[in-house]
DNA sequence: ATCCCTGCAAATTCTTTGCAAGTTT
DNA sequence: AAACTTGCAAAGAATTTGCAGGGAT
């Protein structure tokens, strides 16, 4: 549930906080400031307020997508890309690379990843 | 050789490509934008406009660092990063924790990661 | 009731653009 | 010589701020 993501970290649940947390959980891989702003009423000094408390408060992050644009996303929704160089398209993976990974005496907590290669078909093609 | 880093794309050589790339290496993990102008004497927009040029050749990438700014880094510079939750310390690990990862049917050609955890420190103590 | 959040308007900062002059190949 | 790059100045976007009113706990 949205609120809690609020609630758990001792954020007021304001009806302007949940909307821009729902407009970025609904617009999933494109949650950039421009359409998060656009998807949503409310004044746009308003939505940097929040996404600033928001990624303050861990809720979200920011990351760079293929198009060297900014974009938001909650810190739990773990997913992956992978863009083909060749053929553009962008897959998710279906699962977690980093999952067996070793990074020595670190107990990896987070992590996110950018990943561009070529896909099957355009290897064979 | 900083020079073939443009030659090899097709790009000309002038002084300030060339001192624009020498600062990103030489800001090592700290070439942000405000960082890149300030370390150079070149007018700011020539620089925005040399920085896009770099990263439509795939000379430099845009990398999001832990405070959430926008770092530029050579994509040649195969390096990643770890922070630590609770001392707040980053850490360059040793090698990449990429190297053996299966992504499925894709051949992986390039990758940034960016990793959070707890250092062996910290989990000790 | 208190403390925090929001909208509005304005300021500030960041990034892009047009153009004339200068460079690179 | 042709084609591209740069600096400057100015325009345009993006982001931040102060403050008064409204909302959450």
């Amino acid at each position: 549930m949205v609120e809690d993501l609020l609630k758990n970290n001792n954020l007021k649940v304001t009806k302007q906080r949940v909307c821009v947390l729902k407009s970025i959980i609904e617009l999933e891989d494109n949650a950039s400031i421009h359409n998060i702003v656009s998807s949503v009423d409310i004044d746009k000094s308003t939505v940097y307020r929040i996404i600033n408390t928001l990624i303050t408060n861990n809720v979200i992050e920011k990351d760079i997508n293929y198009d060297n644009l900014d974009y938001y996303k909650l810190k739990s929704n773990h997913k992956h890309y992978i863009k083909c160089v060749k053929c553009k398209k962008i897959s998710t993976l279906d699962s977690c690379p980093f999952d067996n990974v070793d990074v020595g005496d670190f107990e990896v907590i987070n992590h996110s990843l950018k990943i561009e290669g070529i896909c099957k078909d355009c290897k064979e093609s």
